[in-house]
DNA sequence: ACGGGTTAGACC
DNA sequence: TGGTCTAAC
């Protein structure tokens, strides 16, 4: 039924059809441990928090290490494995260490008397973002190192641009000045095969390609990071892409493997559905990929998931994504949070408090002079053994000592609070809610400047406590090489089948997505009016139910 | 192996 | 609005 209409459909509006990258940096925080202390990539390196691990490079992978694996454990099947434990915040309690002398992992870093602080990955990351957005304002922060863009105007600036060369590869990576070795990144993407049909979409995806490549290689050379992307026509299929082809590999998702990229792919790999959605599903459905999940009718996920996610899911299984990439760069809360045994005096949470409170306005400190902006919101999140869990807010205080009048207020908060009781599990601080406070001059420069002594900072912040400070490790300049050698282009077998439904719906799509576009602003991230716009985009009512 | 620190968003 | 809950990395 399709096949013309399609084809018309294809030529009429495949200039303005999406183009989005997922961008995955691998392993993150191990690489930027690796790079920090200069060492080669094929170095076994895991990073350590406590007794176990949160990350593993792709060298320590090989030894069958793998997250969430205890310290013992990773010795045993890696002795020459790099350890680098996560920086660390708090009181080192001498007592208590003293033992440990021999240690000085443990000595640094005691569960008991420190907490874990992110604030080196956080660092490195909002310099990758500096850069992914000067190649796309539509770039979305999904996670700290994760990232879609829409990079659907570039691309069709090239393929308008090279049209008399009928947007030969040669005439795009011109169009682009691509360097050789950008090319060798756009070479090694692992495509899959296209139908007949959708030859003028592979070309707009291997533009998009192009451009994932030329990111990458600017993130290795700049950074010495590698990272995966994938490259589809929504966020759904370019994220299942980005993690097909790990570590140092694109992936383009063309619309005809989508069928076979959602024949063996489990239910609750779909974003959205890892968790207790995705059980509840495979439970009333028997489905347990996403193939299988395509069988239940929109009756059927009204009654299982309620007529607002009925829509939602039913493309989502089919690999159709309507959500738009949001323009969104900076965080909306910042948070210092700890967990512990069982904490049951009023001293130790005013301890923990002030270790809590000292971070929070360091990275505030920071928040302030990068994105010109306060908070206005301030929380405190408290736990119990019994699963007492609750929080509580007020205004931002305003003190002049930042430092204790969170502390202070914080300790308010708990004693008048009339649910809060020990033995308290589990503690965090946090701010929401930002008001702009000037223009934006100087703020990338400010953030850049190297940091200063934090010892240094704590003595001026907290009197009365000798000895918050931050463990370090020794940084060592290196740029090692690590660009691999470029593979030939895998290609994976799709088998031959019908194809109707899929691209119908991809042809509502591109339609809903062109809406979109002449409307403005569909990006735009105030709540009510973007929800307003999906609830719009997912009514299609009219042709699910032929 | 559900562990620890973060973020975002939905819901009432 | 505030607070709770879920999901993701």
């Amino acid at each position: 039924m399709a096949s013309d209409e399609y084809t018309n459909f294809a030529h009429s509006d495949l200039e303005q059809f999406p183009v989005i990258i997922h961008l995955d940096l691998d392993c993150f925080y191990a690489q930027v441990e690796s790079v920090r202390l200069g060492l080669d990539p094929s170095t076994p390196l895991c990073v350590q928090q406590w007794d176990g691990v949160i990350a593993v490079n792709y060298a320590a992978r090989e030894y069958g290490i793998s997250r969430h694996e205890r310290i013992e454990k990773v010795k045993e099947k890696c002795p020459n494995c790099v350890l680098v434990h996560v920086e660390t915040v708090g009181f080192p309690d001498q007592s208590s260490s003293r033992e440990n002398v021999s240690n000085p992992d443990l000595l640094n870093h005691g569960k008991s008397e420190t907490k874990v602080s992110l604030d080196r990955y956080r660092e490195a990351s909002a310099k990758i973002f500096q850069l992914l957005f000067s190649y796309s304002e539509l770039c979305e922060k999904a996670s700290i190192d994760e990232a879609y863009l829409d990079v659907s105007e570039q691309v069709q600036d090239i393929l308008v641009a090279t049209r008399n060369q009928r947007s030969s590869i040669g005439s795009i990576f011109e169009q682009l000045s691509m360097t050789e070795k950008e090319r060798a990144y756009y070479f090694e993407t692992i495509f899959q095969p296209f139908g007949k049909r959708e030859l003028p979409l592979s070309q707009i995806l291997s533009i998009g390609c192009a451009i994932a490549a030329k990111i990458r290689y600017a993130i290795y050379s700049q950074f010495n990071y590698t990272s995966s992307a994938g490259i589809a026509e929504n966020k759904l299929l370019a994220k299942l892409g980005s993690s097909l082809n790990k570590p140092n590999r694109q992936t383009l998702i063309s619309p005809k493997a989508v069928p076979f990229l959602l024949e063996n792919l489990p239910l609750k790999k779909l974003r959205g559905l890892g968790g207790k959605l995705g059980t509840r599903i495979e439970e009333r459905t028997n489905a347990k990929t996403a193939k299988e999940a395509q069988n239940v009718t929109l009756e059927k996920w009204n009654e299982i998931v309620g007529r607002e996610n009925a829509e939602w899911i039913y493309n989502l299984v089919r690999g159709i994504d309507y959500s738009p990439v949001n323009a969104r760069g900076i965080t909306k809360s910042i948070l210092a949070a700890k967990s512990f045994k069982a904490e049951c005096s009023w001293e130790g949470m005013e301890k923990w408090i002030k270790i809590l409170a000292y971070e929070l306005c360091e990275r505030l400190r920071k928040d302030e002079t990068m994105n010109s902006r306060r908070p206005i919101n301030f929380i405190v999140h408290y736990s119990s053994v019994g699963s007492v869990s609750s929080s509580k807010s007020i205004p931002f205080p305003n003190g002049k000592d930042r430092v204790s009048s969170l502390s202070r207020n914080a300790m308010k908060i708990l004693k008048t609070a009339n649910n809060f009781c020990f033995p308290c599990n589990r503690l965090s601080l946090s701010v929401t809610k930002f008001l702009k406070t000037s223009s934006d001059l100087g703020s990338i420069a400010a953030f850049l400047k190297p940091q200063e002594n934090h010892q240094k900072l704590v003595e001026e912040l907290v009197q009365e406590s000798s000895s918050i400070k931050s463990s370090e490790t020794t940084a060592e300049e290196t740029a090692s090489n690590l660009q691999q050698p470029p593979e030939k282009c895998k290609v994976v077998e799709v088998e031959q089948r019908e194809e109707e439904d899929y691209i119908l719906a991809q042809r509502m799509q591109v339609e809903e997505w062109l809406k979109l576009r002449s409307e403005g602003d569909y990006n735009c991230d105030d709540r009510r009016e973007s929800r307003k716009k999906k609830r719009r985009v997912q009514t299609l009512d009219h042709f699910f139910h032929k």
